[in-house]
DNA sequence: TTGTAAGCGTTATCAG
DNA sequence: CTGATAACGCTTACAA
């Protein structure tokens, strides 16, 4: 693989005066820098990222983490993100932390030892503490996730509204015994927290209290549905809604009333959250609150490139707004 | 941060010794061994891969590029490959090309500059030529596309089966008027092509021509699924039967039927491909054709992993089998 | 069993 | 404007 010296060596010039035309650095003349273009195209020469960031070099890569890259929410994200740093000259690595806190480490490490620049988190395993110990290296913003009292940067929705939002939605269309799906393990923080806070005010404003036998907690995929929907099947008194807190939740839940042969919505009315493709696919269509997925993107990793940038940021928490999709499910 | 050098000075031996400490090199005195991971541990000392690769040194960790990671069976084919990847103690670096030359090209050089030790392509965007110059670097190999006069090591289902498969299914229960949907443009080479020849072999097989009006070419998405549809509902002479190449199609398809107040399958059937989550959900639910992505990551990232400990490969071509699983929509 | 020293490919510093 | 040189952190002959 040709190196810098066989450029310099082609070129008789040398490596330094070689480096600087790589590097765009001013005061080299034309006929030279011309001369070392010419070399660099016939040799097929690219610069060693190893050896630049041995040298402390940036990498012009920004890492991101997602905990399952096959939930469409996150890959979406990525690819939002993905087409702002493309353009802005940047590459993607995704990387799939599987929520294990040693997955995540690893990437950490990643940004330690300059394999990328920054970091975008957008679920988190490790405690604070860990992570923030790693701003060290570089710049690390959550997206979607994040630490109520760390004070890195934060791209995320309002998810206390956002529940607010659906919650009362289904209020409003005159249910009042409501379910609801947390993802959470009754977590004292991010955002499931915020969830939590913006259902019981919904609630509040309509003098309702929460049934506790109605909350599911540590529910995520389809299958989680599913076995909810079984579950309230089978009580005696039964909700006549559901918060499901994700559309896969949601599409459980459908695919298993219609299996029960109960009509949704009139036995029981579903909504899911982030709009997934899903949500307008399935029958019936999904009532669900959309997160503004390629605004997030775009947030991220503006803010990300404008601290590698040591831009200042105008804010540290960015916080966009969710959207009621009304479809046929409540 | 800690280098090897902290870790030497820390321990009062040479660098060269706390090296071959990290490298489980044989011949080390035990007590100098645990002296070395004591003050690893306490600096919390980790290798520069920079640096060990600028040494040309492997790194654990293979790149996978795909298309288009919004794609279901594209992150769910990653992440089959991460499972294992994780289990033989490698990481999984996910690139997405965007179908675009210069991003593949840009994940290539990855390899060349020794930031991956290999590479799986889920999807090929310049010649052939150009990226067999690549294996010089590391070794490459084809999962799901492939070219066919390229002797890379490939794994990939049988499409010519899978569309006769499919195909044949719809000629069994009585369709005769069959439309098609292809991704390739005329592609000469490839996955395309394979199906193109499995199509025709079914209809072959029952002694009819393809009909060149209900051909599409170059469809991949939803959107393009409805428009099929929409052009489908103007004709004259309509199919009563749709092998659409994805379920994304598919599901298009369907939707666009529900609009337009068509029933699936009485005025037209559809079959997909893939059997993503949303064949099960759409309703009616999709006869479709179920690749084994599971299998195919695991095959692929078990040959690569062969091939970079330099084990002689049994084969170079594993071809897996196809399922189709009959739903509601033919 | 351990240490010394060279070198991987870059770029920054300093000197012209 | 250009060149020599040191340094980044690591591994590996070679020597001891």
């Amino acid at each position: 693989m040709a190196t810098i010296s066989d450029v310099a060596e082609k070129t008789g010039l040398s490596k330094a005066t070689v480096s600087r035309v790589i590097n765009n650095h001013p005061y080299i003349s034309k006929e030279k820098r011309e001369l070392v273009y010419k070399a660099m195209e016939e040799l097929g020469y690219q610069p060693n990222p190893s050896a630049r960031r041995l040298r402390g070099q940036l990498t012009n890569t920004i890492g991101v983490i997602v905990p399952r890259i096959v939930n469409p929410f996150f890959s979406y994200l990525v690819d939002a993100m993905e087409q702002v740093a493309y353009e802005n000259n940047y590459q993607v690595l995704m990387f799939q932390s599987d929520e294990k806190k040693d997955k995540e480490l690893y990437f950490l490490n990643l940004l330690k030892t300059k394999q990328v620049d920054g970091l975008i988190m957008t679920s988190i395993e490790n405690d604070r503490e860990v992570i923030e110990s790693y701003t060290e290296y570089g710049p690390i913003l959550f997206c979607n996730e994040y630490k109520s009292r760390s004070d890195l940067p934060v791209v995320r929705v309002d998810q206390a509204e956002a529940a607010y939002l659906g919650t009362k939605h289904l209020l409003d269309r005159g249910y009042r015994k409501i379910a609801y799906c947390t993802g959470g393990l009754f977590v004292e923080d991010g955002k499931d927290k915020d969830r939590n806070v913006g259902f019981q005010k919904a609630l509040n404003d309509y003098n309702i209290n929460v049934n506790t036998g109605w909350v599911f907690v540590n529910k995520h995929t389809i299958e989680d549905g599913k076995h909810v929907m079984k579950q309230i099947a089978e009580m005696r008194e039964r909700p006549d809604a559901i918060f499901t807190g994700s559309d896969e939740i949601a599409a459980g839940v459908l695919m298993e009333a219609k299996a029960l042969g109960m009509k949704i919505p009139e036995d029981l009315a579903v909504i899911g959250f982030d709009d997934q493709p899903i949500a307008e696919m399935i029958d019936p269509a999904l009532t669900t609150i959309r997160q503004p997925i390629k605004e997030m993107g775009t947030e991220s990793v503006g803010m990300l490139l404008r601290l590698l940038k040591n831009h200042p940021l105008e804010q540290k928490h960015q916080e966009l707004s969710v959207e009621l999709v009304v479809r046929s499910s409540t």
